[in-house]
RNA sequence: GCGGAAAUAGCUCAGCUGGUAGAGCAUCAGUUUCCCAAACUGAAGGCCGCGGGUUCGAAUCCCGUUUUCCGCUCCA
């Protein structure tokens, strides 16, 4: 990493912190590891990039629908979708050679030895112990086995081992008034699951057919080993999820078609191209058949933002087999290869789940800039946040030019008027240069001065965030003129 | 998790070999000015991350801890 941008990056963190866009959470507590809050104009931001995801992927297409689970479900779904199993093992890593394992895996490996050097007895007595260790969750237990036994690092040939540690990638609680196993129920570590569950609810309910999709925005939790890089991984975040239900056969069409427009949704923003890329899995989780990741530079390189998988029916049939109840879908379009209805199946699914804190970041590091002004006589800059004026937390600003005469007064009215249409600031408060500056800081497009003219022929100057530039129009035409800049249209059309 | 670095006002940071806590910007009140960081006057703001230890005395030295950043590792 470039000292430049390692600066950039720590500027932004600045930034966002003195403006109110995300303060460290708890933070009077010393803060919690990997949480975050957003404050006021941070909040504002991110329901306007929920709002332009919503738009283009719910209102603009007509076989999407949106919907909003709990994230509390039942805990047989993450047995099916293969969380609990994938998620809860007991590891222990090497000092020397920093290798982790799973302590399980060790001990039925040198289990294993025991059986084949004929050491029954101990291969039996070792295996009981571990049962009785992993049974009882006792992972200090588990360390004297793997100590005893003198289990080396079958890498490094050392035996220089942590303490054995319980990595669950999700949350647990416990639901009813009794903590009873029964009633563990985890805080779910994706929004993707509420979206299978509901599918039958949804396509029913919706007369849905075949392709169609369901969207929804949520939070998500993952105890994540280690979170760092400020909101790059948090544990606890949000996501912007849709499934997309194809016919099989042609989910690799939809897969492109996908790839192709999430790009779009991005760069529509008025993103440099070259900061994205795709990123294509080789290496394919249990469920998919294709993954790709659209990835966008950020200081600190190449980091995924968005993954577009092809999931198969694996979610469908999981939850169909686990629940016993038939996921499967009654298409009557007609075949033209066998001139009969393609009938009963599991739809397969075209996933788009881009990370909204993520999102965020990657629109605030965009759009920060640090400009220097300087001219021959002075020194001069500003911090300008260059955000579209859709996702602008803060539409304009209204300023008196001066705290007499009746400008005040004039202002709010006019402030009044706007505050039915756009989120308006009203600052009276030091030099106008100033409020043009603390304005750009947040990424406010428009600011309106009322001066001494606007009392005589109702015109106020409307500056101009990009370019600094000004200009005098009538105050009946700000809802126009703001109106057009700020409409979804521009980023939908 | 391992290794490294850091933590002092809202932000950026200074504070020497231990001896009364500082600056710039920002904030608040006022005067003045008025179209791009104005000036002046005044004010407020600090358990020097937290806990222990050494010392007559700790922001400063030592130990622990929390949080953050960097590198590895991890991220179905």
């Amino acid at each position: 990493m470039s000292k430049s941008t390692d600066e950039l990056f720590k500027n932004v963190i600045s930034h966002a912190k003195e403006y109110g866009f995300v303060f460290p959470s708890s933070e009077i507590y010393d803060g919690l590891s990997a949480v975050y809050d957003y404050g006021q104009f941070g909040a504002e931001l991110k329901n306007n990039i929920k709002t332009y995801w919503w738009k283009a992927m719910v209102q603009m297409n007509d076989n999407i629908v949106g919907i909003d689970s709990a994230i509390f479900m039942h805990p047989k779904i993450w047995k099916a979708s293969g969380h609990v199993d994938g998620f809860s093992d007991p590891m222990i890593d090497n000092k020397d050679s920093k290798k982790r394992y799973r302590a399980d895996q060790l001990l039925e490996d040198k289990i294993e030895r025991y059986d084949k050097d004929g050491k029954t007895d101990k291969a039996e007595q070792l295996q009981h112990d571990m049962d009785e260790a992993l049974k009882n969750e006792d992972l200090p237990r588990l360390k004297e086995l793997i100590l005893e036994h003198e289990i080396a690092d079958p890498i490094g040939g050392t035996r220089n081992w942590t303490d054995v540690r319980q990595f669950n990638l999700m949350f647990s609680t416990q639901m009813g008034a009794v903590a009873d196993d029964a009633d563990t129920i985890y805080l779910r570590p994706e929004t993707a699951q509420g979206i299978f569950v509901n599918y039958l609810n949804v396509q029913k309910s919706g007369r849905m057919k075949i392709p169609f999709g369901i969207a929804q925005i949520g939070k998500a939790f993952r105890n994540e080993v280690i979170a760092r890089q400020f909101i790059i991984r948090m544990r606890e975040f949000e996501q912007m999820e849709m499934q997309f239900f194809v016919r099989p056969g042609t989910q690799k069409e939809w897969f492109n078609q996908w790839k192709e427009t999430r790009l779009k949704w991005h760069l529509a923003l008025g993103t440099d191209a070259a900061k994205y890329r795709y990123h294509e899995h080789t290496k394919l989780a249990h469920y998919a058949d294709a993954a790709y990741d659209i990835e966008f530079e950020f200081p600190f390189g190449f980091k995924e933002v968005e993954g577009i998988h092809s999931r198969t029916d694996f979610d469908l049939s999981q939850h169909q087999q686990f629940s016993g109840k038939k996921m499967q879908y009654f298409d009557p379009e007609v075949d033209p290869e066998t001139g009969k209805p393609y009938g009963n199946y599991i739809p397969y699914v075209i996933e788009t789940s881009i990370g909204l804190d993520r999102m965020f970041l990657l629109t605030m590091i965009n759009a920060f800039e640090e400009e220097d002004l300087s001219t021959e006589d002075k020194q001069d800059s500003r911090t300008v946040l260059r955000l579209h004026p859709c996702l602008a937390p803060v539409k304009a600003a209204i300023f008196p030019l001066t705290k007499k005469d009746g400008l005040p007064e004039k202002a709010r009215e006019i402030m009044d008027r706007l505050k039915v249409d756009f989120n308006i600031q009203y600052e009276e408060k030091d030099a106008i240069g100033k409020r043009y500056r603390r304005q750009d800081a947040i990424g406010t497009p428009f600011c309106i001065t009322v001066d001494h003219q606007t009392l005589e022929d109702d015109t106020v100057t409307i500056r101009y965030r990009d370019t600094m530039a000004q200009e005098r129009v009538a105050s009946a035409d700000l809802e126009k003129i703001i109106g057009d800049q700020v409409s979804w249209r521009n980023l939908l059309k």
